[in-house]
DNA sequence: AATATGTAGATTGTTGACAAAATATCGAGA
DNA sequence: TCTCGATATTTTGTCAACAATCTACATATT
C-alpha cells in the first residue's frame, strides 16, 4: 500500500468544536464584549447550528476562563480586572520560570539540541528588529522566544495552561499597550536567559525568566498608568 | 426585618453539575479506572437522568483533565504516565513556588495579618504529630501547609489549577506512597518556607518552595522506584 | 413617589428522538 | 486458520420540544 491522498476533514471534527472556534474568535477579535452574556438561541441563528450544540461550545470555553457561567442564569464574557491581570502576570511568569529551569536540564542533558541555535538565531533576528525599529516583528519574535523554551520544557499541560493565560491576559486592553521603548532592556533580559539555559543552570534560568517576568510586569503597569493619565 | 430562616437549595444548582460530582468521585474512588471508556448511555441509566446531561458532565470534568474527548468515538479516563506525573510535579511547584513569592510581598505589605500564626501553629502541630509518629496528621497537616500559603497568595486561578493538577498527580498511583521516613527532612523545609515569607523575602520564598519541591519529587521517585522493585 | 406584587415573555435546563459514525459480528475466499 | 469485507449493532453527534427559572413590565398599595 503505497498512495498519497490529502487529509480530509482533520481538525474539522465535530459542530460543537467548530462553534466553540468561532464564538472564541468572537471574543477575541471583539465582537463580543467583556460582561457581555451569550444568547444560547441567538447564537445558535446566527451560526446555523442547534441551540445545543452553542451550549456545548459555550461550556467548553468555561472550561478555559474565557466565559463564566451561572446557573439558571447564563454565561457571560469574562471581566478581567487590573487587580487579575496582575494574578494572571505572576502565573505567567511561574510557568515561563519553571519551563526555562526545564529547558535548561533538557538541554543539559542532549534532548533538545536544537534549542541553542534556535535561540541565537532569534536573538540575532530581534536585534536586527530593534536596529529597524520594526516593532510588529519584534512582537512577533518576542512571543516566539518564549514559545521556543515552553516548547522545550517539553510539558505540554504547562504549555496548555501558558496560553490561556496569555490569551486572557490579551483580551484584559485590546489597544496594545507599546513596548517600543523598551525593546533594548528586553532584550538583554532574552540574552541572559538564553545564556543561563544554554549553560544548562536550572536555577540560573528560573532566576533569568522570574527577572524578567518581573521587568516586564513593571513596564507594563508603567504604560498602563501612563495611559490611563492620557485617558483621563 | 429580622427574621431566621434556613437557606433553602444552595449548591444543588443544576443537574449537570451533580452528574459531574458524581462521576468525579467514580474516577478518584477507583469505580472508574485510569484508561476505561465513559458510556454516556450507561451512566445517563446508573444516573437516573438523560444522555444529554451526562454528557455535558463529561465534558465539563475533561475541561479539568480528568477525562479525555475523541471526537466521534467517545470519553476516556486520563491515564496519567510516569513522565506526565514529573510534569505536573514540576508545574505544581513552580505555582506553589509563586503563591510563596507573592504570600511573601503581601504578608510584607500587611495584608495577611494572620498568616504567620496560622503558618506557625500548622509546623507545630506537625512537629507533635511527627513525634507522636501520626502519619495520617501529618497527611493533613502537609495540605493544610500549602494551602494556607496559596490562600495568602490571593490568586484563586492558580488555586484552581493548583487543585486541578494535585487532584491527578493523587489519581496516579491510588495506594499511598508513605513518606514517613522523610517526615523530619519536610518539616525542616516547611520550616525554612515559613521563615522566608514572614520576613517578606520574595526571592527566598520562592527559592525555598523550589528546593522543597524538588526535595519532595526526590523522595517520590525513591519511594516509586523502592516500590516498583519490590512489585517485580 | 417608592416599593411590593402579579403576570407575560424570554431564556436556560432537561429530555427523548433521529442521523451519522464507529465498533462488533459473521461469512467468504485464500 | 487467517484475512478481508459486508452487515448489524452499538455509541456518539445533533436536533427540536417541553419544563423550570429568570427578567421585565405593568399594576396595586402605602
Amino acid at each position: 500500500m503505497n498512495m498519497k491522498a490529502r487529509l480530509i476533514g482533520v481538525g474539522r471534527s465535530t459542530l460543537a468544536e467548530e462553534a466553540r472556534a468561532e464564538i472564541e474568535r468572537m471574543i477575541t477579535e471583539g465582537e463580543l464584549t467583556a460582561g457581555e452574556k451569550l444568547n444560547e438561541l441567538e447564537l445558535s441563528v446566527v451560526m446555523g447550528v442547534s441551540r445545543g450544540t452553542v451550549r456545548e461550545a459555550i461550556r467548553s470555553l468555561a472550561g478555559s476562563g474565557l466565559v463564566d457561567l451561572i446557573a439558571n442564569r447564563g454565561a457571560f464574557v469574562h471581566e478581567t480586572t487590573l487587580s487579575e491581570v496582575q494574578n494572571l502576570y505572576e502565573l505567567r511568569g511561574a510557568i515561563f520560570a519553571m519551563a526555562c529551569g526545564a529547558a535548561a536540564r533538557r538541554y543539559g542533558q542532549g534532548d533538545e539540541p536544537r534549542l541553542a541555535e534556535d535561540l541565537a538565531r532569534n536573538i540575532e533576528q530581534m536585534n536586527a528588529a530593534r536596529e529597524a525599529e520594526e516593532t510588529p516583528n519584534y512582537y512577533i519574535l518576542n512571543i516566539e522566544f518564549h514559545d521556543l523554551l515552553l516548547a522545550a520544557a517539553n510539558n505540554p499541560k504547562a504549555k496548555a495552561i501558558y496560553d490561556n493565560v496569555k490569551r486572557e491576559m490579551h483580551l484584559f486592553r485590546r489597544r496594545g499597550l507599546s513596548i517600543a521603548s523598551n525593546i533594548a532592556r528586553s532584550l538583554e533580559e532574552h540574552r541572559a536567559i538564553a545564556e543561563a539555559v544554554i549553560a544548562g543552570d536550572e536555577n540560573a534560568s528560573r532566576d533569568a525568566a522570574n527577572e524578567h517576568i518581573r521587568q516586564g510586569f513593571d513596564r507594563y503597569m508603567a504604560t498602563a498608568t501612563r495611559q490611563r493619565q492620557a485617558d483621563a
